[in-house]
DNA sequence: CGATTGGACTCCTCTAGACGACTATGTATC
DNA sequence: GATACATAGTCGTCTAGAGGAGTCCAATCG
């Protein structure tokens, strides 16, 4: 049975933080495992003699932290850490891609995880005032706007959106649902815009309420933004793609020279 | 006065939710702009007509996005978005350095803010597990240690924490408080070991009590973490230094070559 | 044996009220 | 004029209870 003490009234910290105090104590030391169930509310309850809102106060601490879910019906559960993707920088190299797949399909391989994508939709529309700039277009400009979310061992990790000008993608599969070996940026350089590099805007923050919902994740946990420009060999942007992933399933890694 | 509508029993969300969504909808429209003060408890209260509880739970969900902050006794403020500092990815060039100036005060000028450094502390300890991996030493080797927390226009932004082998900081101004011009990496190179380039890997994750005191960040606010690894010329590692970010204060920039 | 139902258990949401602590402001006093 | 104090307003914490909804499992019925 788990050893969780009792509330000191003399302590200086309130009776919500002392229980979660308690149980944090547990989660990091091991002794409650990832995916183990923490003792129910009326357990604490009765545990701590104390009302159930002080109980559920400690516990939203707790979830505020991204240590625990709570799955209704069933109980509180310690977050159970989801395989880690490590995101090399070389991971665009053309090398890769010539292989006929998808950059993300390349990566999860190397995992050995399976990997998938969904919620595929392609439309045609205005680039809105952040990816213009960037795509050196006037406001308003056309582009396709590709969206689709990315699963590992089908947990959703990833939601992308890729925009890319009218001019380039008109008339090849980047505007279909299925754009073929190599995926759209082998169908840039068809288009004869040879990539050249990319640049990586990464930032992180609390997710919006869609984004929650889209990433199955709960309140607490954090995601990261990359938004992605990738340029051809003229210093023309031809695509910028805005990416939101959940925090904890990735590390991204970038190599900078000294220079 | 805002326009904060009323509670549709018939709605499937939550009357909490619904009022949080209002709150929200004025907070990304501007009429409630940053550092303003939102309407107080009690009057949300009497708008609503609905238990103190319920508007608490409404906040605290805005809390917990990081779109809000409480203060104690004088009420709910819009969260000021506080300065964006870009780091580039250049940011290590060698040009910089030689002006005599340590890496954060460079990038800090560039934005025209006041930069500074406390809580300078140094000390040799065993490497940890992770950094005498990266530093390919055995574990337990010693190490100098190096933490500080960064500051921008006064506001805590950052915390750092370096490990240089002691071979290499043994008899230099590394071990010192102060580091001397340009820094430590200007030390490492005298010490001969010119710096090649750097690994950084970046991950996003919630604080700790600790590192939301260090940061003076609320709940709901997360960090980015990045562990750099600088390397020499012959692709011995030098350094480590583990920084944890406020991550709304930081926009990471990389420039990834396509191959 | 299979499907359905009921109950136990879980977390979710809400009500109504209490006291405490912190902040700001105005007032009275020295 | 400066200090001390009272007061109102704010958020923080806690109590005690209620009904709702999702999950699980065992007992029951066909």
């Amino acid at each position: 049975m788990l050893d969780l003490g009792v509330i000191d009234r003399t302590d200086d910290r309130p009776p919500y933080r002392q229980i979660a105090a308690q149980l944090r104590r547990h989660i990091s030391a091991g002794t409650l495992a990832p995916g183990e169930k923490l003792p129910s509310e009326s357990e604490l309850i009765e545990h701590f003699g104390v009302a159930r809102m002080t109980v559920r106060q400690a516990l939203q601490e707790l979830r505020g932290e991204g240590l625990v879910v709570a799955e209704h019906g069933k109980g509180v559960f310690v977050r159970s850490a989801p395989p880690v993707r490590r995101l090399a920088s070389d991971r665009f190299a053309r090398a890769h891609r010539q292989d006929g797949k998808a950059a993300f399909l390349v990566e999860a391989e190397a995992t050995g995880r399976k990997a998938t994508v969904d919620q595929i939709s392609v439309s045609t529309e205005a680039a809105p005032a952040e990816v213009a700039e960037r795509l050196h277009l006037e406001e308003g400009a056309r582009v396709v706007v590709r969206s689709r979310r990315y699963l590992s061992a089908g947990v959703p990790v990833e939601i992308a959106t890729s925009y890319i000008p009218e001019s380039i993608a008109a008339g090849t599969a980047i505007t279909s649902t299925d754009s073929g070996p190599g995926g759209i940026y082998a169908r840039i350089e068809e288009q004869g815009h040879e990539l050249a590099h990319f640049t990586e805007e990464v930032t992180a923050r609390m997710p919006t309420p869609e984004e929650r919902k889209a990433l199955q994740i709960g309140a607490g946990v954090p995601v990261m933004t990359l938004i992605r420009t990738a340029y051809d060999t003229d210093e023309t942007p031809v695509e910028v793609c805005d990416t939101v992933k959940v925090s904890h399933a990735y590390v991204l890694e970038y190599d900078v020279p000294a220079r």
